[in-house]
DNA sequence: CGAAAGCGCACCATATTGGTGCTGTATCCG
DNA sequence: CGGATACAGCACCAATATGGTGCGCTTTCG
């Protein structure tokens, strides 16, 4: 389907909060009281989150999460793809794309694939609506978002 | 994952073949043998669009499918939205646009979910993307498409 | 008539998703 | 010190989505 998983979503909502609270340690409890989200999943994706360095824990009481870096600076596509890999819409996009010339598991449809380069573009450009939204714009979420993608 | 179906990848296929036949019956075994793509679960593709009169269908010996209207007129985003529903980003996009006010089913974070807005946006975009690239497009896909979106 | 091709409906194996259990470790606070 | 709080790691599970198949029926061409 073409969604973002729960992991994803949950993701993006904590970093979110965390991005209105800059350099504050927050538990993966209060975002829980903040929104009603499953703890123990969160704390899953945060520990993800973590790992790849989007965010700092801090261990032991009064420990918690914080962005590792301002949140003008994380791009909605960077946590989509820490969370879930890159977007490539077609398999044979994915395929193509990242193995490349790999004996096994290239696109059998290859070169004669008819939708090939069209949905690449598309797949480049939804890319490129990903990377251009920050952390910093779902934070002021009343401000309009990309909207240049929108004026045709 | 934000991936398009193989239902949908095969569809897209298919009806961009159809689309280089324009007027023309072509058989599903024409389609299997044009690219390695499961004979049936075309067949059970092209039912579906036939079914939501994307594509029209002449049974007997020497039937097939054919395109409804012209490729022009048929955008990736109805395609999509006929095989695998609106695309929708997050859950609560989905729940809160088209459930709405129905007593269950609505999303449970509702106004306070901090990253609707935004990506509300962004779904509007990618809806605005698929809307704007039509089947003419992926058939001659040589062509620069939806340009207009990756200029940022 | 018989082969070709679509129609309908059900069914299945596997992968992904969303979510939980449990144990361990670090840190704060009284 | 000792408990309470909170992250870390690992494994596991149920539900759903996905990709794909079986099979018999109907329509049409030659």
């Amino acid at each position: 389907m073409l969604q973002l998983t729960k992991r994803t979503e949950y993701g993006l909502i904590a970093l979110t909060h965390l991005a209105t609270r800059a350099g504050e340690v927050v538990s993966v409890r209060e975002l829980c009281e903040a929104y009603p989200l499953p703890k123990r999943l969160v704390a899953e994706v945060l520990k993800d989150l973590c790992r790849e360095g989007l965010v700092d824990s801090t261990r032991g009481a009064s420990g918690g999460y914080a962005l590792a870096r301002p949140a003008a600076e994380v791009s909605v596509g960077t946590v989509v793809a820490t969370l879930e890999g890159h977007p490539s819409l077609t398999s044979c996009e994915s395929l193509g794309a990242y193995v490349a010339n790999a004996t096994r598991g290239v696109c059998e449809l290859e070169s004669n694939c008819p939708i090939k380069s069209p949905i690449h573009q598309l797949r480049a450009s939804l890319w490129s609506m990903l990377e251009a939204t920050s952390l910093a714009d779902l934070a002021q979420h009343d401000r309009a978002v990309s909207t240049a993608f929108l004026s045709r």
